[in-house]
DNA sequence: GCCTTGTTTAACACGTTAGTTAAACAAGAT
DNA sequence: ATCTTGTTTAACTAACGTGTTAAACAAGGC
């Protein structure tokens, strides 16, 4: 038999079947025969692949921490005023989680519950971001000197967006619990109403 | 020997090693071994006292719940504007996830990951917390009348306060990762201007 | 002095899960 | 026809962790 390296190959089911589980799970919770059965491949291939169930999560895990990433680097090739930059990052970060849901809660409680996955987050994710960190603040500063907005640390407002954006998905799961008042309306529209709270949250704080 | 009911008895001893122990790695993380030893007692007593490892989570974790409600009910007493209410409330939820900083994570972590702490949540924390966003909800329709405020709903108020204050307590202790931005500053004088900040984004968005 | 209750010791039963191994099979490549 | 590589089967290990149990001990109460 030939080695297929198209979708459709066993290793590549493993690792989409990986993928669903471990972003439901967690990792902890996640068991190696599970993912298998999911792939419909024999538990023993699993281990052939990837050896050990830490590193078929590490490569998920690298895979979503990417897809995060870009998600942040997209923003920055316009030249945009700085209020239209932080709508825009605001925007762009609520959709990226509201497009992958489960990210959130994952990388919150994957990151706290291991040392590894910290180091992987701190080298993979965190200098990437300096640069988009860095571009916002040169706008920032610029238009604090002007006095045309309030004189906020830029990671004060990274915090507050990530927060904001980060938290919602977190608790969204909880709709299903207290169904009179969250689920009343559609969920799409709920979703669209607030982001546009977000991002007034954040526009009118650094007002002047 | 007599049963000694004071803090030195061994029960009491147990608690709370478990309530250290759970409330640092969460339930699954945890070991009742571990457990019995940081509380200077033997393995088997752990069981003869709790029976299971399930039990003695559900004392500690009712324990934290109710703390978290205390938290929210001291305000209701005195009768404030609504922008002294917010800002008070603000104020004494932040400074209680400060008092308590594992419990945000600890809080999020369980909820998500057991139908059963779930449960516990939403019986218990739930309701009473009803009480506290209706009589915030009624101040705060009284001055939309008025229109002394912006139109927001009293969840959304809540949810805001709520993401801001519980999720820079999840990520604290990633100060220790990024010492150049966080940890340069006094951390005590870092959270006390971080907690102007929360009433500040809070108060600002509903400001007309 | 004996009973009761709290406590230790140490061994064990049991379930779960990660990871291994060896033997057989399937099918394309040579 | 044989070699190679991917794959299955099925059994096994080794470790870990929860919970149990029985026997002994310690000390206050009767």
């Amino acid at each position: 038999m030939m080695k297929e390296i198209d979708d459709s190959s066993k290793e590549k089911q493993i690792l989409k079947a990986a993928e669903e589980v471990f972003l439901a799970k967690g990792y902890n919770a996640s068991k190696t025969v599970e993912i298998a059965e999911k792939a419909g491949v024999n538990h023993a291939l699993l281990h052939y692949y990837f050896r050990t169930k830490e590193n078929l999560f590490n490569k998920v895990f690298a895979e979503k921490m990417d897809l995060f990433i870009e998600s942040f680097e997209k923003l920055f090739s316009l030249n945009m005023s700085l209020t239209e930059l932080i709508r825009s990052f605001v925007e762009t970060q609520f959709d990226f989680f509201s497009k992958h849901q489960e990210l959130p809660y994952f990388i919150i409680h994957e990151v706290m519950a291991s040392e590894t996955r910290r180091e992987i987050f701190t080298q993979q994710f965190f200098p990437k971001m300096q640069k988009s960190i860095a571009q916002i603040d040169l706008l920032l500063q610029e238009e604090i000197k002007k006095g045309r907005v309030k004189e906020v640390r830029v990671l004060d407002l990274l915090v507050s967006i990530t927060s904001l954006n980060m938290f919602y998905f977190v608790i969204r799961p909880a709709e299903k619990f207290f169904p009179e008042d969250f689920s009343c309306y559609n969920i799409q529209q709920v979703i669209k109403e607030r982001k546009q709270t977000h991002v007034d949250i954040i526009l009118h704080w650094i007002e002047k």
